[in-house]
DNA sequence: AATGAACCAATCATCCTACAAATTTGAGGT
DNA sequence: ACCTCAAATTTGTAGGATGATTGGTTCATT
């Protein structure tokens, strides 16, 4: 016995299977509307129950958007996204922020040995932009700013399935970030730390930028006890 | 303005929502048939289609699975699984030790900080079948008390987040720990990692725990160069 | 010309019936 | 006891009909 069990895919996982390779080959573009439904009905050659139950699929996987009366439209490229943003609103705020510690120790650890000149660049440019958000008492912008520069540097690690995950922590982030630019009155000192953070990374010193993201992974632990 | 954007959920989301509920609360526990598709029809009433488009959905997800002529089973009671797996098989093997590097870090570190004397026992018992299946030259052995070691440490750090993560890199884990042990012909000195690694656990050294992790990293890193 | 009401077209959402395919069950014959 | 095959159960696929939402068009009113 022990013949192949599941050599034969259904209908529906042959329609989703091409649709994602349509998404990761970048024929349907994020953002992008896809074709109605009668149109892929025919493309695919299937009814429309079968059809529907695909692209149902890829939208509950985060892949898809529907909306009705108007169409469906690409809005990620990859199914980790909607999951794990999912399993993180169950998690409480200490958890996401234990996992982002994870994340980004690597993250900062990889940047500070992979960085290239476009990254620095980069990193410049986002540090400015904190400084310049701090100076002007701009709340709003130096969050913004703040996230930008997370992934500048997560970016700089050139670990796509890393950047992958952080990526779709950016809601947590938001929220962690607002609170502690609000608790803690004084943003010079969140922004010094970020200063030493993208110094050490362009400098590569891979010691120094693991213990700067300790240091205020640890500063962020304390404010939300 | 501002105004709710997205308030109205459609009836195969509030079926899926359901479902979930139910996988999630163990009224449907992991392995067992649930009701066909006719009784769920009328116990959500709604139709047949709305009803496949959401256990469909939570198919794709990897929640459920279903055999034709047969029914419908619970796999899992997270989402994140089958994404996260799909989303490693993409990535490369340096790609995929770089993101454990990051979880089991942050895992040894916490599991310093929070293991009870529970966790100390799991992790004794673990790392003397380790031990054992080592000297009995028993590989195939080692390697599934080596992995039940990890998950145990893991467990130990009580962020049921970072568990979950770690939960379903249990087949990159696989392939990594079997590549290893095959390609170091001395067993021991990846024992004697193992023991260090939980002793500095145990004894809540928190810098020991972080180093030897970095250390055994390390190694891997340079058998896949 | 600007406004707004009514209408229309495109698109997804839901429901319905029917039949096909896979599996299990059980009746009936040997 | 064993085999055969038909029936029942369950998921898979097809196709049609109608409802709901959105966006745009037309057109009368001001």
């Amino acid at each position: 016995m022990t013949i192949s069990k599941t050599n034969r895919l259904s209908l529906v996982e042959q329609v989703v299977s091409q649709i994602e390779s349509l998404i990761e080959s970048g024929e349907w573009k994020i953002g992008n509307q896809i074709p109605p439904e009668m149109d892929l009905i025919q493309q695919f050659d299937v009814s429309r129950n079968t059809l529907r139950e695909a692209v149902r699929s890829l939208v509950y996987a985060g892949l898809l958007v529907t909306k009705q009366g108007k169409g469906t439209f690409v809005r990620s490229s990859s199914a980790l996204g909607a999951a794990f943003e999912r399993r993180i609103q169950q998690s409480s705020l200490l958890e996401t922020l234990e996992v982002r510690h994870a994340l980004e120790r690597e993250g900062a650890q990889l940047a500070a040995l992979r960085r290239n000149q476009e990254d620095i660049e980069q990193l410049r440019f986002h540090i400015t932009a904190c400084s310049k958000a701090a100076e002007a008492k701009d709340i709003k912008a130096y969050e913004e700013a703040d996230i930008k520069l997370h992934k500048s540097i997560m970016g700089s690690s050139h670990n796509d399935l890393l950047i992958d995950l952080y990526e779709h922590m950016e809601h947590s982030l938001h929220e962690s970030i607002h609170q502690i630019v609000e608790m803690s009155s004084d943003v010079n000192f969140h922004l010094n730390i970020h200063c030493k953070l993208v110094d050490a990374i362009i400098e590569q010193d891979v010691n120094r930028a693991i213990e700067t993201v300790n240091e205020y992974i640890a500063q962020f632990k304390k404010s939300i006890e």
